[in-house]
DNA sequence: ATGGCCGGGAACCCCGGA
């Protein structure tokens, strides 16, 4: 099995990236984060012809998650039960045994501001039902643009980015709190290279200077993480014209 | 470099992203 996180920075501009992508890599479940399309403008057709099953929930111009899965995807849930969210950020569904949850956290745009607030709100909500679901759901991946580095290693230059948002120590924190539920990234379960990144900024050069952050995450409950075989950052798509500025992540399992 | 790039929506600038 090989489950993957992308955000698409709008699936009405990445669709083909997207299809293409799935074509090269052939993918059971596909979580995306950011389609930016209400849900009566998701190309359902388009994903359906191709041999996927969807899930999604969207909003008009920001936010939106689907799940796009080879595998019948049943118990979808969309938002979090214990969040009153007009934001649209989260779906969960369970495929072939597996609790999937996608995921596209707030970004918070600086610390302290009102959005930094609502992250972190939003952040608290999410652990307190994550920790219902991995109760329930002994084969559990949370998956999605976290927009949080976890540590330095996870940053491009450290000390520019010391005070700002994705690094503070409070979102780094919340990100801790949820792997002492029991989840961990699967990133690190594997030997990796060094700067290894999900993010680049479309400015600056951003890719061609590999100045990244490592934003997307693959979290596993234990029992997937004794399933897993691998986990991945794929560069390829960011390279490809007019692209997303985030890279898939991908995990396989036995 | 005080910044550069995108996408969306409403217009030909502004917001949000990260």
């Amino acid at each position: 099995m090989k489950l993957a996180t992308w955000n698409v920075n709008s699936l009405n501009v990445r669709l083909p990236h997207v299809m293409k992508w799935l074509e090269e890599n052939p993918t059971d479940v596909l979580c995306i984060q950011e389609t930016k399309l209400t849900d009566d403008k998701f190309p359902v057709t388009a994903l359906e012809t191709a041999g996927y099953q969807v899930a999604y929930t969207g909003q008009k111009t920001y936010n939106g998650v689907a799940i796009i899965s080879k595998l019948p995807i049943t118990d979808v849930v969309k938002n979090n039960p214990k969040f009153e969210d007009a934001q649209q950020r989260i779906l969960a569904a369970t495929i072939d045994g597996v609790r999937v949850v996608c995921a596209y956290v707030p970004n918070g745009q600086a610390v302290d501001s009102d959005k930094y607030q609502y992250k972190m709100a939003w952040l608290a909500a999410f652990h307190e039902w994550i920790s219902e679901e991995a109760a329930l759901h002994p084969q559990l991946a949370v998956v999605g643009d976290y927009n949080i580095a976890p540590e330095d290693r996870d940053v491009h230059d450290p000390a520019a980015w010391v005070g700002m948002v994705h690094v503070s120590p409070k979102e780094r924190e919340a990100l801790q709190r949820l792997l002492e539920i029991g989840l961990v990234d699967s990133f690190r379960l594997f030997e990796q290279p060094e700067k290894s990144y999900s993010w680049w900024d479309y400015r600056n050069l951003g890719f061609r200077l590999n100045k990244g952050l490592r934003i997307d995450h693959i979290l596993l409950s234990d029992a997937l993480r004794q399933r897993c075989t691998g986990c991945v950052i794929d560069r390829a798509p960011r390279k490809w014209e007019q692209p997303s500025d985030h890279a898939p992540v991908i995990a396989t399992f036995s």
